[in-house]
DNA sequence: TATGAATGAGGTTTCATTCAT
DNA sequence: AATGAATGAAACCTCATTCAT
């Protein structure tokens, strides 16, 4: 992920030799996103995404085999490192099941749900059937990592006598379903409705973090 | 699906000219549904669609104007039979809230979380942005008056003393949405995971009623 | 090849719905042996062939699902003509091996040599590398029925005792070479220069055969 | 292929500024003519060239001004040294006409029909039309000189009393079309069919000579 | 009404060539 | 001299839509 520690030697002039790149693929899956997730996969054109860049159709075949592997790449780079902040906030919390599944959501909402990620997961949704091998990785990678992450924290509350239930892939699934929809429903019916809009949705989602969380803990 | 019922009169040689169309709109939108939710708007060519409803391509154009009047017509027809029977429910309901809800819920996954329409809803999920007029009109004639159906459940359970909560926007989100998700789910992964299938559905569904049901009622 | 055989009954109008066609699959081909032999098969553009044809671009993809299926079928639909006459040939001649030999070579100079054929070999040598199926075809169908054709012939001759040699391979691509060699030239560097141009080539025609001849007979 | 020998003087650091070029237009000759044999002139791509060669594409252009250009070097580079040396074997032969022809066409067959420059004739072949110019020099300096150097052949053996015929165009034509058509098929067919193969050729290609001289000599 | 041939805009992809370092 | 990023024209191919019968 880093370059190579070359032992405190000051690194040598990298011996660039060319022109120096215009771009990197980072800014073109970056803007990828933006596109995608703006107006689908299909009516995405790779000019588009070029030009918004700032450089040409061609130049996006250096980086790229094909709009396919694009999506992919789009994938593979939008969810990794939100994944990875959620693994170290369930690891090192100490206290109430309930208050590690309010920050766990509520931090899933503020990262994903408020940003674009969100809609890369409607994105994904939408296209699983046309692109079964990056929804597999998708699955693999994203959701099954998503879902033992919450498992675990059910499980925490469990294990402590606060949940009456322990963290079963149905659990997880009804956990995560109100805050999943909404983020669909603000990627697709946004413009369509207010209600759909997320704007004044702090009230809300702490609405359906508290639905189920008292779906989760033992009656007092 | 098929012809009208004539009633039992045997049709005598009917008087108006010229042969009765050989297909309906009906027989269009029936195949169209299958092939826009099972390949995705744009995937679905209009040519599959007159082959599979044994008609031309040409003949497609007699019905509707364009791929996206057809498109609309599917949303159209999809979802209405399916809410007039859920509002009868409704009305005529008589002892437990929660009963009404399980009723309801289930009901709703049996007509559509299992049929075809699950996956029109899914597609409606994924096209939204591409058709805002089509999006609004489901958002108008589907999403709200399903809305207004659950709210109306929750109120019946609220007036009865037996649920915590009323009938607003975001309970009726909360209650709805595991089931949504798995429908959507199903329609999205069902092809790359095992765990996204709807085989043994009935227990995970059960459980997901109850699931809700539970954060909607008061502690006993 | 034909229509079936209607017993005699009058074959009844074909009902033929729809706007009658404008061109057929033969006309296609047609216009595009000329192009693939005029530019050669990477230089000859399919909008090229269709408007030969006068119809659009897309028009050729009713007929032809790729520019290789349409070089397919200009190869198969070139040469099978050709070969079932030089077979009717063969199978007919009484008299010196000599003659049949002449016949055939100034037969083939004659359908093939001096016209588009001609050019066709010479594409199929040009392109076999980059289309080992077609080769294929084109090497089973037409080059080795060719080859056996000839073999039958010289093979007659020796029978007769008038050729010192049967119709082996080597011998066969022996008797064959000097005028394939002069179509290939045709085709290549006729523009290029007045000596390989095939025009007062008769005479030089008869003394190839007469070349290849004298080596076949036995010595007076 | 090599660098230029420097006739055993030690060269002294030369006193031109900038070091000497990493590769000589010769490699890149080299390589193309390798890529161009296999894949033909529009299915080969500079960057493979280059890659080949050890080089940027960017290089590439220094040297070349395009790919055409490229191409006319491959061919210029490619014959000369053949035909050199085939003019000197005549210009000392002493002996029997049929020895002379035997010693030049296994010569030619041994440098050129078993190596890449026979691929080089066949890349000609199929590309003289696109390519006036280059095939205007190789119809000059290649063929021509070619040709001229068996008609002084079958001159020598005619001026002897040996051969019927004198080294007239046609009688040229006649004697090299077995070996080149040999050398056009293995380079096209060879992947399709074992019989285009030349693996056990030596016999095959003394048959083809001794045919032609055959037909060259007069009766015993 | 029904057909099926025809269209052509629009998309993805390739690659010879250029250019700034 | 050498590089390698960037370009953009051009080709193939698709498919919603039109049209003549």
């Amino acid at each position: 992920m880093h370059a190579p520690d070359t032992g405190g030697n000051p690194m040598p002039a990298p011996a660039r030799r060319g022109r120096p790149a215009l771009v990197s693929q980072d800014v073109l899956v970056d803007h990828a996103l933006d596109l995608f997730v703006e107006k689908g996969y299909a009516a995405t054109r790779l000019e588009d995404v070029a030009l918004a860049a700032g450089v040409s159709k061609g130049t996006l075949y250096l980086y790229f085999d094909s709009k396919q592997a694009l999506f992919a790449a789009v994938m593979r780079q939008g969810f990794v490192p939100a994944l990875a902040d959620g693994e170290a906030r369930v690891a090192q919390h100490r206290g109430h099941g309930a208050d590690l599944m309010r920050e766990l959501l509520s931090g899933w909402w503020r990262t994903i749900g408020t940003t674009r990620l969100g809609g890369l997961h409607k994105l994904m949704l939408a296209e699983a059937r046309n692109f079964p091998d990056i929804a597999a990785l998708y699955h693999r990678e994203v959701m099954a990592r998503g879902c033992r992450l919450i498992a675990r924290a059910i499980d925490y509350g469990h294990a402590r006598g606060e949940f009456r239930v322990a963290g079963d892939a149905r659990t997880v699934h009804a956990v995560m379903a109100p805050l999943l929809m909404r983020v669909l429903m603000t990627h697709s019916f946004a413009c369509v409705s207010q209600s759909c809009r997320t704007e004044d949705g702090d009230a809300d989602i702490a609405f359906s973090i508290e639905f189920v969380i008292r779906a989760l803990e033992k009656n007092v």
